[in-house]
DNA sequence: GCCTTTCCGATGCACTTGCATCGTATCCTC
DNA sequence: GAGGATACGATGCAAGTGCATCGGAAAGGC
C-alpha cells in the first residue's frame, strides 16, 4: 500500500483556509491558487482533495455549519446537571449568532453562502438543512423552559424560535456590516430573552 | 456640441443589470462583459460611464441604498394626514426587510454587499451610513408613536428601533436563504411590532 | 457642408482562472 | 531490498478577466 494521507484532515484545514480567504477579502478572491497558498499546501493536493472548486465551497459550508450545530448541540448534551433555559438559549444564540472574534470568519462565510445560494442548489440545501436543525433546537430549549416553568404556557415555542433565530441572523448581519459592535448586539439578544420569562 | 447622452440615466439601468446579476448567480458572476450584454449596452459604454469595476459595484449599492432609504421616507413624508405609528413601522420594515418578490434581488445585492465589505471600504462606509439612516428612521416613528401614546413610554426608543432594524435584517437573510417564506416573516414582523404596542 | 468635439464599439493585452496532465517522490507489502 | 501503487507538485492550456487603445460614427456650431 502506497504512502497515506490523512484526507479528512487536509480538508478541514483547506476548509479553514477558505474560510480565512473569505473573510478578508469575500468569496470571489477565493482561488484555488490562493486557497493553497493561505493552507501551506501545493494546488496539487487541493485537486486531490476536491474534485472541483464547488466541491470545496460545499465542503467548506458544511465545516461551518457542522461547527455551528454542533456548538449548540454540547451546549445541551454536556450539561450534566440541568442548566436554566435561559441559560441555554443565551449560549445557544450567541453561539449560532457568531458574535465573538474567533467567529467573525465563520459569519463572514456563512453570509457569503447565503448571498451564493441561488447560484448553487447544493449550498442552498445544505444551507436550509442547517436553519431547520438549528430551529428545531431552539423549539426545545423554549418548550424545556416551558416544562421547568421559566417561559409561560402561552407562548409559542414555534413562533418563538423563529423569531430568536431571525434575531442572531440579524445580529449577524449587523455586527458584520459595522452597524453594531458585539456588545450591543449581546444586549440585543440578552432583551429578546427576557421577554420570553414572562 | 457632440451627441448628448443621459449618463445618470445609463449609470441606472447598468446598476439595475447589476443587480439582476447578483440576484441570478451572486456576486462573483459579475463581469463588465456579462454586465453589458445585461443591461444591453456595449462594454465600452460601461467603461464611459465607470472608471473601474468597484466604481461600478459602489454605485449599484448606493443605488440600492438610496432606492431602500427613498422608499422608507416617502411612507412618513407623504403621509398627509398622520398615521398610526403601528402602520409607519410595518410598512417601513417591511421594505427595508426587501420581502416581497420585487425586491428580492436588490435583498441579494444587498447581502453580497455586506459579504463583500471587508474587500472594500468604500462599500463597507455607505453600508454603515444607510443603516445609520435606517436606524434613525426607525427611532423617529417610535418616538413619534410614543408622543400619540400609541407605545408606552417605557420603551427605550433607540433599543427598541435597533432590534426591530435587526429582526427585518434577519428575515431578509432568512427568506433569501430559503429558511423561511415572506409570510412567515412577516408574521415575525408583526408580532414584533406588536410587542411594543402595550 | 464642413469641422470640431464627444461618444462608441471592437480589438488587443497582460493576467488570472479552474482544471488536466505527467514525471517524480514517497511509502507499504512481500 | 525490490516492486508497485499512490500522492504529489510543477507545468500546460483554453477560457475569461479588467482595463487601455483607437478608428470611426454621430451631432452640433460656423
Amino acid at each position: 500500500m502506497p504512502r497515506q494521507v490523512d484526507y479528512e484532515e487536509r480538508r478541514v484545514r483547506i476548509a479553514d483556509a477558505v474560510c480565512a480567504l473569505i473573510a478578508r477579502s469575500g468569496m470571489e478572491a477565493v482561488s484555488l491558487r490562493d486557497v493553497a497558498a493561505e493552507a501551506d499546501v501545493s494546488m496539487g493536493a487541493v485537486q486531490r482533495c476536491f474534485r472541483t472548486k464547488e466541491d470545496m465551497l460545499l465542503f467548506a459550508l458544511e465545516h461551518v455549519s457542522r461547527h455551528v450545530s454542533e456548538r449548540a448541540d454540547r451546549r445541551i448534551a454536556a450539561a450534566s446537571e440541568p442548566q436554566a433555559a435561559a441559560t441555554l438559549l443565551w449560549h445557544t444564540l450567541a453561539g449560532v449568532a457568531l458574535l465573538d472574534a474567533e467567529s467573525r470568519a465563520q459569519a463572514h462565510v456563512w453570509l457569503a453562502f447565503v448571498g451564493h445560494a441561488p447560484a448553487s442548489e447544493r449550498l442552498s440545501a445544505v444551507l436550509r438543512e442547517t436553519y431547520a436543525k438549528l430551529h428545531d433546537l431552539v423549539v426545545w430549549i423554549v418548550r424545556y423552559g416551558q416544562d421547568t416553568e421559566e417561559i409561560p404556557r402561552h407562548f409559542d415555542a414555534d413562533q418563538e424560535a423563529r423569531s430568536l433565530l431571525t434575531v442572531a441572523d440579524g445580529l449577524t448581519m449587523q455586527v458584520l456590516a459595522g452597524h453594531q459592535s458585539p456588545e450591543t448586539a449581546r444586549a440585543v439578544l440578552q432583551r429578546h430573552i427576557g421577554h420570553l420569562l414572562g
